[in-house]
DNA sequence: ACAAAAGTGTTGTACGTACACCCATGA
DNA sequence: TCATGGGTGTACGTACAACACTTTTGT
C-alpha cells in the first residue's frame, strides 16, 4: 500500500461491528437455538432499527480491541471467541463512505444481557427481522462461517461453559447445523480428537449419569494460520471465500 | 456500526493492496514456482524496500475495483480470480494510522510484466527479501490461504490458460503445496470432481500426447458463502457434512 | 419394570494412498 | 528399441454413516 501519490483519507470513515453468537434454549421445543444480540438505532440513518453493535473506530485503538469494546458495551461480558469476519466497503452501504471491518464472535451459552441494557435484545439468528444497512448480508455470511468453521475446528467450546457433557457439545453443534447428529458417532469423532479430558465429574438428574468434559487448552480452539503469530504458529485450515473476477 | 456517539475519522487512513500470484517455471530445475509481483517503493516510508502493490482508496471506488485497477497498474494484467485476504489495522504497522484492506489475486500462468514496468519484479514466494511494512506477514497469510484453498476449491484453475493437460494441473498443485502429487491418484480425483471437461485435442510434443481438457464453468471456482448476494442467491453454500475435529 | 439417555459394537461404503502395470509416442 | 510421460487396475487402510445393542439411572 501507500506506493502511489499520497492523497489520503477522502471522507472516507472506518467502524467496527461485531456479530456476536450465542446460543438459548428454546423454551417450548427445548432445542438450543443460535441468538445474537442486536441494538436499536437511536439516531439518523435507519433510527429504530436494529442493528449490529458497532462504533467508530478510535485512531489509538487496534481492530479487534475495538471490537472487544463492542461486546463489552452491549452485552457486559467478554467473548470466548473473536475472529475478524470480513470488511465491507460498498459504496451505497451506508451514507457517506463507510468502511465497516467487521468482527464475530462468540458467548458461553446463558450469558445474560446486563439488566440496565436498554435498547438490546436477542433475536434468533434463522428468524431476523430487517436489519440497519447491510447487516442482514453480514450476518448470513457470519452464520455461514460459523457453520463452516464448526466443521473443522473445535470452535463449538466457544459457546459451553468449562465443563460438559458430550450431549451438551452435540446439542451445540445440532444448533449450529440445524440437524441432528447421530450420537453415538459424535461421541467417537470428538473422542478420537484428542481435544477432550474426561473427569471423574458426572451430570445427574435424569436417567443415566452422564460424564463431564475439560477442554483442551493445549490445543487451539481454531486455526488462524499466520495471523497474530503471538498465538497460534502454523497449521491447519481456515475459510473464507469471495469474488471471482474469472 | 454507527452506533455510538459520532466522531469520526481521525487521522486513519484507508489503503487498498493486493497480493497476486503466479506461476513461473524455473529455468534450471524445470519446476514451476509461486512467483508474485512486488514493487519497489520511492518514497518516504521504508524508501527502496519492495512492498505490495496498492495505493490509497478513492471515497467513491469500491474495494474491489481498487484492489483490480492496483492489479492492472502493476502489471497490466486482468486477475483470474480475486478475493479479499484480511484487513489489516495494526496501530504500529505503519506511521499514523493505516488500515489496509488487503486482497489477493491469481493471474494465469505466463504473465507477463509490461516491457515499460519500473520498480516492478517477480518475486519466488518462498524466497522473498525483508519486505516494507508488515507485508512480509501478509504475503505468509496469503500463502496459507492459497494452500488451503486448493485443497478444497478449484482455484488451480485460476492460474491455468483455457486449455490444460491433468499434469500440467497436477503441476499447479504441487508447486502450491511444495510436494510431489500422485499422477495417477490426482487424476482420479480430479475426473471424479466434475469440474472438468475433457475435449478431444491433445498435447503432442513429447511421449505419448496428453488429453487436454476444459474447466467446467458449471461450477463456480471457490465457494464464496452468501458474499455477493447478485451472485450467488441463497442456495449453495459449501459442502461440510458431520466432520467434527473438535 | 419401564423409559430414556449414556455408552459400545458391528458393518458397509466411500475415499485416499501406494504401487504394479499397460499404452503411445519421439528419438 | 527404449525411455518417458499418459493412463488403468487393484489392494489396503482409514473414516464415517447407519443402526443394533447393552448399561445405568430416575420414577
Amino acid at each position: 500500500m501507500m506506493t502511489r501519490t499520497d492523497p489520503p483519507s477522502d471522507g472516507i470513515r472506518v467502524a467496527v461491528s461485531t456479530v456476536i453468537f450465542s446460543l438459548r434454549r428454546d423454551p417450548t421445543t427445548g432445542r438450543l437455538a443460535v441468538v445474537l444480540p442486536l441494538v436499536r438505532r437511536t439516531r439518523d440513518p435507519h433510527e429504530g432499527r436494529w442493528a449490529l453493535p458497532g462504533g467508530w473506530l478510535d485512531g489509538a485503538e487496534e481492530l479487534d480491541v475495538a471490537a472487544s469494546r463492542t461486546l463489552a458495551e452491549t452485552t457486559g461480558l467478554a467473548p470466548s471467541y473473536l475472529e475478524q469476519l470480513y470488511a465491507f466497503g460498498d459504496i451505497g452501504r451506508s451514507p457517506g463512505r463507510v468502511v465497516s471491518i467487521v468482527y464475530w464472535a462468540l458467548l458461553r451459552e446463558g450469558a445474560q444481557l446486563p439488566i440496565d441494557a436498554h435498547n438490546v435484545a436477542w433475536f434468533d439468528a434463522s428468524d431476523l427481522p430487517t436489519l440497519a444497512f447491510d447487516h442482514n448480508h453480514i450476518v448470513d455470511y457470519a452464520l455461514w462461517r460459523l457453520r463452516n468453521k464448526v466443521g473443522y475446528s473445535r470452535i463449538a467450546h466457544g459457546l459451553l461453559p468449562d465443563l460438559f457433557s458430550l450431549s451438551d457439545l452435540r446439542e451445540v453443534y445440532e444448533a449450529i447445523l440445524e440437524r441432528d447428529l447421530d450420537p453415538a458417532n459424535f461421541r467417537r469423532q470428538v473422542e478420537n480428537s484428542g481435544t477432550l479430558i474426561p473427569t471423574e465429574q458426572f451430570r445427574t438428574g435424569s436417567h443415566r449419569p452422564a460424564r463431564l468434559y475439560r477442554y483442551n487448552h493445549d490445543v487451539e480452539l481454531a486455526e488462524r494460520g499466520p495471523l497474530r503469530s503471538d498465538i497460534t504458529p502454523a497449521t491447519a485450515p481456515p475459510v473464507l471465500p469471495e469474488k471471482v473476477t474469472t
